[in-house]
DNA sequence: ATTGCTTCCTGAGCGC
DNA sequence: TGCGCTCAGGAAGCAA
C-alpha cells in the first residue's frame, strides 16, 4: 500500500533509470486505467522524453519534453516496473509504457485501485484542488495544525489520513505517527493541545524521513522499481504489532473502516469532543 | 462544511 | 480439496 515514502522510493529510482528514455507510447490493457484530459488534440508519437519525474502526495509525475505530464497514483497495489519488452508480462499488467529502444516500464496493479492521468503541463495538476500540503515540507508545523484542527471534533486519526489536509500519509505512517507522538487516535483533532501538535508534526517527518531511507514498507504488494522490497516493516512499533516496542499489548480498533493500532499504555487517553 | 459510509477490486487466510 | 466468507484499504461519490 504506496504511501508517502513508498512512492518517495520509486520516484528516486525511476529518475535514476529511465530519465531520458523516449516514451513511444503508454498502452492501456485494462479500460479505465488511463485518462486522457488531453484529448481531442492528437497526442504526440512519440510521446516524448522523460526529462523529469517528481512526487506530490502519492502521485508520481512523469515530465516529458512535449509538454505532456503523465500522472500515475498506485491505489493499493500498483506497482511500477522496469522491464522489456521481450519480458514475461506480470499476471495483472494494466497499461504499458514502451521505450524507444525497446526497454519499457509495466503497470501491474492487481486490484485495479491504480490510475493513469496525461494531461498538459500548462494545465492546473488535475488533482490539486484535493490536495493539502506535503507534510515534509516546512509548511507543515505545529501552526498549520492549529489553524485547521481548531474546527475539526473528529479523531486525529482521520485527519490524518485526509489528502485534503496533508498529502501522503496512509493507514501505516498515520498509525506509527501518532505512536511516536503518544497520542491516542481517538483524539479529537481540536482537543490536541499545543504540545501534542508540535509533536505531531515532528513524528509524522521523524517516520516518514527514516522511512524513506529504508525504502518504504513492504507489507504484502507494494515493491520498488527493481521488484525488490522495501525495509521499513522492520521498524514499524505498532502496526500489524501484538506489542509496542516497550512490551505492552498493542490494541486494534476499526475508525471510518479502517484498522487502527495503538498501545493504550503509551499513548494518552484520547480528549474527546463534547 | 464536515464526516462517515459505500463502492470499486482481487488474493490471502480461515473454518468447515 | 474446495467452497464461501472476511479482510486489506486509497479515494471518489454520496448522504446525513
Amino acid at each position: 500500500m504506496p504511501e508517502l515514502p513508498e512512492v518517495e522510493t520509486i520516484a528516486r529510482e525511476l529518475r535514476d533509470q529511465v530519465t531520458g528514455e523516449i516514451i513511444t507510447q503508454v498502452t492501456q490493457l485494462r479500460s479505465g486505467t488511463v485518462t486522457d484530459l488531453i484529448s481531442p488534440a492528437r497526442l504526440p508519437c512519440p510521446l516524448g522524453t522523460i526529462t523529469s519525474i517528481g512526487r506530490r502526495g502519492k502521485y508520481l509525475i512523469f515530465d516529458l519534453s512535449t509538454a505532456i505530464l503523465i500522472v500515475v497514483h498506485l491505489g493499493m497495489t500498483g506497482k511500477l516496473i522496469t522491464a522489456t519488452a521481450a519480458d514475461e508480462r506480470p499476471d495483472h499488467l494494466r497499461a504499458l509504457f514502451s521505450f524507444a529502444g525497446g526497454r519499457c516500464l509495466f503497470f501491474d496493479d492487481i486490484r485495479t485501485f491504480g490510475h493513469i492521468t496525461l494531461q498538459k503541463q500548462s494545465d492546473p495538476l488535475y488533482f490539486e484542488p484535493r490536495l493539502g500540503i506535503e507534510p515534509l515540507s516546512s509548511a507543515f508545523n505545529k501552526n498549520y495544525l492549529k489553524q485547521h484542527l481548531v474546527n475539526r471534533p473528529g479523531p486525529v486519526k482521520n485527519l490524518l489520513l485526509d489528502q485534503s489536509l496533508i498529502a501522503g500519509i496512509g493507514n501505516i505512517y498515520a498509525c506509527e505517527a501518532l505512536y511516536r507522538s503518544r497520542i491516542h487516535p481517538a483524539t479529537s483533532g481540536a482537543g490536541l493541545s499545543v504540545a501534542q501538535m508540535n509533536a505531531l508534526v515532528l513524528a509524522v517527518k521523524e517516520v516518514l524521513t527514516a522511512a524513506i531511507e529504508h525504502n518504504g514498507t513492504t507489507i504484502s504488494d507494494y515493491r520498488r522499481v527493481d521488484d525488490k522490497t522495501g525495509d521499513f516493516q522492520n521498524f514499524l512499533r505498532v502496526y500489524q504489532k501484538t506489542a509496542c516496542p516497550r512490551g505492552h499489548a498493542v490494541q486494534k480498533i476499526v475508525q471510518a473502516g479502517r484498522t487502527t493500532y495503538y498501545c493504550p499504555a503509551c499513548q494518552k487517553a484520547p480528549i474527546l469532543p463534547r
